[in-house]
DNA sequence: CAGCTGACAGATTTCAAACTTTGTCAGCTG
DNA sequence: CAGCTGACAAAGTTTGAAATCTGTCAGCTG
């Protein structure tokens, strides 16, 4: 349909969000991107071994816009306690944000992500070093006091898993997430603060 | 099939319970339970007023089951900290056991449990209220510090969902997910632990 | 007459044939 | 001659007609 300058992976990958969002993951074909950009599904294999690495390079692009706003250098005011809930919070509100207002683009979302495991594990990774950033900071200043700041930030991040991982999502609806996920926080927090 | 003595409801979910495992939950139908006690499929809803009732039913039999034998009182040696430990992998130990050494009947039992939303509700309410009376015996000996003991269960609960929640099966095949929990324990632990 | 049966309507599931999609590659084209 | 096309085989999905299932109830039976 579009005209066509050069295909590149990032024409593709517009082509195949795009294509995501409007046809969902079960309808969604390599044929369907192909013909938004004007050319045989053919020229989509010289860029894309196949479909599913084709999915995974979208579900990665979404993930690595979801982890950016989220880096730590961001917000370094106040405590290292009021940081990790702010985090926790920013993260809790951007993927509940869409489950709410948008339900269908989050469950293709979930697919997606769900299916790309290696993608997955590095989006783990990164989000587990955010933490572990912030969690160094406080053992810097003394607020908190734990060996490895590494394995802590993994910890908080499995131990918040009910308010991120798309799994869970139907519990949302539930008002009293943010009441819960506040209650987590403060177990953790005093876990982590420093033995006097 | 069988001669039949009374059908009691005792004895429908029995063989739902049996047709379950052998059919799985997408095959099994009341016709097949009725054929297993050698009565119409009648005689089932005399009992039952739906088949998802059955299903309920029989979820909250495996459940109940389930929650027996991690009862508090069962285990009240040493500190409440190592207490709550061996409460959370002994819950842990059930579910990855099931889930590792029958998978078929731990897909049924998951699917079965997906939708039986208010039978988990109180399973769910049962085992916060057994970790809220070890949280609350650590309060009596001073060993734990929080103002709500049953908030804190709740919370202790939600922070331990990925190695107990059948949503995160997946990843139980990971072999560090025995320490992972220990070190969310750990967090957990040390944030009920009294400031001194 | 309490409890079960079996025929029934409407909803849901199955199954196989028709169609679509994936991934490849020989050859065309600018 | 780099990059694209389109025909193709194998795999997977759709479709709709037939079969099965759910839930009800009038009437049978011990």
């Amino acid at each position: 349909m579009t005209p066509a300058a050069v295909l590149t992976e990032e024409r593709i990958l517009d082509a195949a969000e795009d294509v995501l969002r409007r046809f969902g993951p079960a309808k969604a074909t390599v044929v369907d991107v192909a013909k938004a950009l004007g050319v045989s599904h053919g020229s989509v294999y010289r860029h894309f071994p196949t479909k599913v690495a084709l999915r995974d390079a979208v579900a990665r692009r979404w993930l690595d816009r979801l982890a950016g706003p989220l880096d730590p250098a961001r917000d370094t005011e106040g405590p290292a306690a009021e940081r990790l809930l702010r985090w926790l919070e920013r993260l809790a509100a951007i993927k509940q944000g869409m489950a709410l207002s948008d339900p269908e683009l989050f469950a293709t979302f979930s697919q997606l992500t769900a299916e790309a495991r290696e993608v997955v594990d590095a989006h783990v990774a990164r989000l587990a070093a955010q933490l572990t950033e912030i969690i160094a900071d406080g053992v810097g200043t003394g607020e908190f006091a734990v060996e490895d700041p590494s394995t802590a930030g993994l910890a908080v991040l499995h131990a918040t898993a009910r308010f991120h991982h798309p799994l869970h999502a139907a519990e949302w609806a539930d008002p009293a997430i943010g009441s819960e996920l506040r209650e987590v926080w403060r177990l953790l927090a005093q876990g982590l603060a420093a033995r006097p």
